[in-house]
DNA sequence: AACAATCTTGACCACTTGGTCAAGAAATTT
DNA sequence: AAATTTCTTGACCAAGTGGTCAAGATTGTT
């Protein structure tokens, strides 16, 4: 009867239903809100009585920093493509890419971001101050090397990052919006697509960056 | 002792303090998110008892599907622009500025919109089917147009308004972040300004639109 | 001045919520 | 196999919520 499931080494209880814990706590917070989203909601997605969730995580906040936590490892990492990368052309198009992947794979936790951040950071004000802030001087810092270097007209570094974010993140936190405006449907893979396609060629030539990386003859159409 | 503030016509004192109720609610909806909001916070933002607001609005569904009205109204009313421009250059400009100017001045509305369609719409589902989707066929003709007029490069009429939406709505969701990475202030006017100008440039020059507005020499740096 | 309509408000209620707890079941260690 | 640690769970509670209500205050009308 006892199925070979949770084959995994010693101690491995806690970490499987502390994730499994999270991720339906992350559908459940993007759905409803932080202040929406109940702990029995939350419990019944994973499957699991509501005073458990309460043995692996005291409160709902921490349960909630613990989601956030998640969510912005992932930001970070979508990252590390710009510090590689030799100029804009990769960069800028590489991180589109991955920013749109993750907001089609992912979109739950750019809704918990959204959703906290509009309503002005409650919980994760500490977030923004320390690691965020950071991670933009940083990034803003390569784009101004690039356009110094005459890689790519000038513009404000950071108004050049919150057009990225804006117009990817878009496909996650108004994905039901999308949708409805899409007849109801999920995005195609081709849609997807050339979504991507429009963005990384609206980016790169809007900000006059040499040329569209390697598939300037898309014209399918 | 009676202060003439309410120097009004007749039967005004109901649509007065409805008035006065939708504002505060719109702004607690959008710090709070729909469940988060209480009637109380709304009843001591408005400075009213509590009671008072259900007698001019039975339940807060109703009070909240009231903030969502003026809220799509004036988004509609944003995009009258376009209708009325001889070609993108014009009618995306504008389209702009306005956006950026109703995130810059009423954020709280464009907050509401976005925690409520990031929840799925649950309760304003009916808008995205009818009005928003009537509104976004009749923009996305135009801008077919323009495109076969050559006026513009080709791209997915859909995708490019989820890019303008996106990009200027965020100036508004996402003001607190924003703020939070402009040292804590709010932004200048000369910041605005720079923002406009940079979205514009960027979006007209990566649509291939013949040329920028009226002022091509803002070289000012 | 009398009447009617509109508005105001404190007190109240049924219900939901996050969180607790203690008793027991499983798994691990000795 | 006994002891110990970890996990599971139904029952429970205090606090807060949307919404009600009835008594009164204001305002408008005749």
């Amino acid at each position: 009867m006892i199925l070979s499931t949770q084959r995994n080494q010693s101690g491995s209880k806690r970490k499987e239903n502390e994730a499994l814990i999270i991720t339906a706590a992350e559908k459940i917070f993007a759905d409803m809100g932080y202040a929406g989203a109940t702990m029995q909601q939350i419990a019944d997605a994973a499957g699991l009585p509501k005073a458990n969730l309460h043995y692996y995580f005291p409160t709902k906040e921490i349960l909630y920093r613990n989601v956030i936590d998640k969510i912005f490892n992932l930001w970070l990492e979508a990252a590390d493509i710009f510090d590689a990368a030799e100029g804009p052309k990769d960069g800028l198009s590489s991180y589109i890419d991955a920013k749109l992947e993750s907001s089609r794979h992912f979109p739950n936790g750019s809704k918990v971001w959204a959703n906290e951040v509009i309503q002005g950071a409650p919980i994760i004000q500490d977030y923004l101050e320390s690691k965020l802030t950071a991670w933009t001087h940083s990034k803003a810092e390569i784009i101004e090397m690039w356009i110094a270097k005459g890689l790519m007209d000038p513009i404000n570094p950071k108004t050049l990052l919150y057009f990225i974010w804006s117009a990817t993140q878009h496909y996650a936190d108004f994905q039901h919006q999308i949708r409805t405006l899409n007849n109801n449907s999920d995005l195609t893979e081709a849609q997807w697509s050339e979504v991507k396609e429009d963005i990384k060629k609206l980016v790169l030539k809007g900000l006059g960056v040499k040329q569209v990386s390697e598939c300037p003859t898309i014209s399918d159409e």
